[in-house]
DNA sequence: TAGATTGTTAATCGATTAACAATC
DNA sequence: TAGATTGTTAATCGATTAACAATC
């Protein structure tokens, strides 16, 4: 009873049904159906039908999806019911920024580590976490799991921290570092890549104008 | 003499290109192969030549790729030889990192100016950078251009703000707010939802394990 | 029951890969 | 000239959209 592989297109669109229903139930509203979440989201309702179908019927005929039951469905779908210990690596202001971000502990992402290598930097303590040296991390993960290593240091340190928390047994990288991590098979990776973001910004400036 | 509109998806990897294509010069290699390239960066070749040819021939046949011509021509695909202006709204840790980060200054990117509501931040220096009140905006704009606004402000402020500076005449969004902008059609907008990419790193998780 | 809207199959469209002739 | 590798056409694969029968 294999399931069946869902393609990367629609795990991409999912978070952003997520945010949407979020919104709806915010609103109030409990009942919606794909031709409304079409308009709202500007893509078709097909599509919207064709994604939630591939995790089984969400909905009702004559009269849509329920938002609540829809909204916790997804969540599941994206393992928002579990609670994750993250660690970020790199006590720069982007990992300060991700310290900080509440959205995150609302959503199960837990910060329970920051590293750095600069002495200047351990010891400081951001939303009220101490800010540890990273020779610290083996005995730190031999102490509580890490799920997830947010990685927001220099390109040229990512890859080797990155195989040494993959020896640690963390299994998942955020990685806002400008490199593409070498990593065994078993473990995920996310990238973030800024300067990329912002060079296809620029391309579409230059697009659009001369 | 209209060009041929080329796909969302040859633009989202021509950053990738041109990073790999910059790390290729810094280690002082002048010449590569659509086969040796694909093999560095784990996409076919195929796609590789493809893609290039999207712009015109860049390569020779029974030679490759001249690494430093072919670096610069994607260089001004993504109009990088522009100098563009750059506001940040909202001086929180996001906007502070994206303000201390050299790489953009480097790629033709200036932070021209920083800008918050909240007059606790008003009047701080970032970067050598003053932190302006909002209200500032409109004076700001007339005095020098402004090509792309960054927004790193809460969700709330984040659409009426940039209905704003669309009205001055900022023609591109670098959007890190989590929600959609609805915008002119004659604006562009590159949305950086740090939310959702984190929701995909858990669905890669979930999927690969329990 | 009639109307609405899903779930799902079929048709279309676009992107990726394969293959090879052109050519350096 | 022979070998290598591009540029480009053709084949395949996958994703999106359209259509409609099932059903609430």
């Amino acid at each position: 009873m294999e399931n069946k592989k869902i393609s990367s297109a629609v795990v991409k669109r999912l978070p952003r049904y997520y945010r949407y229903l979020s919104e709806l139930l915010e609103n109030g509203i409990d009942r919606i159906s794909s031709q409304e979440l079409s308009k709202k989201m500007k893509v078709t309702a097909s599509q919207i039908r064709q994604d939630f179908n591939n995790f089984g019927g969400f909905g009702q005929q004559g009269y849509g999806y329920n938002v609540s039951f829809l909204h916790d469905e997804i969540g599941k779908i994206l393992g928002l019911e579990h609670n994750y210990n993250v660690i970020i690596i790199g006590a720069g202001n982007l990992g300060q920024a991700l310290a900080n971000y509440s959205g995150f502990v609302k959503r199960g992402f837990r910060i329970s580590g920051i590293f750095d290598i600069n002495p200047m930097v351990v010891g400081k303590e951001i939303n009220g976490i101490k800010v540890l040296p990273v020779e610290n991390l083996e005995a730190f993960t031999r102490e509580q799991p890490v799920h997830i290593a947010a990685l927001t240091l220099p390109k040229d340190q990512a890859s080797k921290i990155a195989g040494r928390l993959a020896e640690l047994e963390v299994k998942a990288f955020w990685n806002f570092a400008s490199t593409d991590l070498n990593l065994p098979e078993h473990v995920v990776v996310e990238n973030v890549h800024l300067a990329e973001s912002l060079m296809r910004l620029s391309y579409k400036l230059s697009e659009k104008n001369g």
